[in-house]
DNA sequence: CATTACGTATCC
DNA sequence: GGATACGTA
């Protein structure tokens, strides 16, 4: 078998998540052009799910609701549940709950975040190829399955998507020899007909349609989920990767997306990420250090190997608000009155965790956030499941770097390795052993110094 | 002013 | 231990 065909990988994620919840909830919501939003005082709130529908309108994330409805004026919106006067997602975390129940029935998964997790279905499928016994796999079994890269030929008149899909899928069936198990290609159809049942699984028990991609890895799953959406799951083979990659631009793959993505365009000369071929993994590693290289030169030819980790929850639970241009905090009495708000928040997030999941958060973190987008996080240990002591413990982490922000030159200090120099600043204390989660709260701050907050550390 | 509110992984 | 990067609703 050859190298990086070994496993059959699946990547599922909820089509926009946050929406479909929403539509759940309110059925006049369903088929039509809608989106979420939270927060509504500054351009009627801030976009942060759409429906296709809306999409099809030029609706997209992070554009205020007052832009949207000047594009789609129909357009309907769902309003984010607040208290403690910030954002409340307890909503979709228990939806997204839902979701990865069902998952589990059919593979451990690694939740990868709120609506999409991986499953590791080599077993599953060979188990399945063996009941088969050589038999072929009818194209019933796939109804919602593209192969990408066929059909070969579409043709000059071809009909809709649809007829594309199915002639495509044809064409791959009939390419494959059923006799051989072995056979990564017979593999991963099976995968996907495990998958076509999962999606089939989650939609009967949650109401929520997703998508998936199905392939030998963790990249290559997700990058084939994203190629037919919404509703739709795509299966990638090794055997048409070179044709893919040969036109996909580098920030389509996962983890391309920010600086290292553009590094390598700029420093390599290149657009796609099959171009990463030419170089040598030495090249690659001089320019992106040894992991990175070594990962890269794998990667442009379908080979990656990060494993699907076994984990169903979250490992930190947090909670953050932002208090951006005038809102700033600017008192004392506004700092602490906020981080309250995040702390009893943390605390009712915390209570039901230990409770539903038997662990225990030992790290409290806050993180501030500066104008100009710099961040700065304290660590202190978490002994109590105590909204005040929570505060008053992330008010003393952050006086200290609101002392050096005061002195702008002082900001360096206190980002620096100086920190157990600063007076009051080190109190962290990781419980040894099993600790394992991090909980964050952030928030945003007064005058010149704009203030995220804190994390925890949770032990089973 | 204002792409918010999360969450994970890696580097040094 | 803290900074930094990456990613998605």
């Amino acid at each position: 078998m050859s190298r990086g065909r070994e496993r059959v990988v699946a990547l599922v994620d909820m089509d926009c998540f946050f929406m479909q919840v929403e539509q759940r909830l309110d059925p006049q919501l369903r088929g039509r052009p809608c989106a979420v939003v939270q927060y509504t005082e500054w351009q009627g709130g801030g976009i942060i799910a759409v429906s296709y529908e809306a999409r099809a309108f030029g609706v997209s994330r992070g554009m205020w609701a007052s832009e949207a409805r000047a594009l789609c004026p129909e357009l309907a919106l769902a309003r984010v549940p607040q208290a403690r006067g910030k954002a409340d997602l307890t909503r979709y975390r228990d939806a997204s709950a839902e979701v990865m129940q069902v998952l589990s029935r059919f593979a451990a998964i690694e939740r990868a975040s709120i609506d999409e997790a991986y499953l590791d279905l080599t077993g599953t499928a060979r188990d399945r190829l063996r009941a088969l016994q050589g038999g072929p796999v009818p194209a019933a079994l796939l109804p919602s399955t593209f192969v990408q890269g066929l059909p070969g030929d579409p043709g000059p008149e071809s009909g809709g998507k649809e007829e594309l899909r199915q002639r495509g899928l044809h064409e791959w069936l009939a390419s494959l020899s059923f006799d051989n198990p072995d056979c990564p290609d017979l593999q991963l159809t099976m995968g996907a007909v495990i998958v076509e049942e999962i999606r089939v699984a989650v939609e009967e028990a949650t109401g929520f349609r997703c998508s998936a991609g199905i392939s030998h890895n963790k990249t290559l799953a997700k990058l084939a989920c994203g190629l037919n959406k919404p509703n739709r799951q795509t299966l990638v083979s090794a055997r048409f990767v070179p044709q893919l990659f040969s036109q996909l631009p580098v920030s389509s793959i996962r983890n391309l997306g920010g600086k290292l993505g553009t590094a390598i365009t700029d420093i390599l000369g290149v657009e796609y990420i099959g171009q990463l071929t030419q170089f040598s993994e030495t090249e690659l590693q001089t320019h992106f250090g040894d992991k990175t290289g070594s990962w890269l030169y794998d990667l442009c030819r379908g080979i990656e190997e990060e494993p699907v980790k076994n984990r169903y929850l979250p490992q930190s639970i947090g909670c953050s608000k932002n208090f951006p241009g005038r809102t700033a905090l600017a008192t004392q009495k506004a700092v602490q009155h906020w981080l309250l708000q995040l702390a009893l928040e943390l605390e009712s997030r915390l209570n039901k965790d230990r409770s539903q999941n038997h662990r225990v958060a030992r790290q409290l973190m806050v993180v501030i956030r500066q104008q100009g987008d710099t961040r700065v996080s304290r660590f202190c240990a978490l002994s109590r499941y105590d909204a005040q002591k929570m505060c008053n413990d992330a008010f003393t982490l952050i006086q200290n770097c609101n002392a050096a922000g005061m002195q702008q030159a002082a900001w360096n200090c206190c980002s620096g390795k100086r920190l157990s120099a600063l007076p009051n600043a080190a109190c962290y204390v990781c419980s040894g052993g099993s600790s394992t989660n991090v909980l964050s709260e952030e928030t945003s701050l007064p005058p010149l110094a704009r203030y995220y907050s804190s994390p925890v550390c949770l032990h089973h």
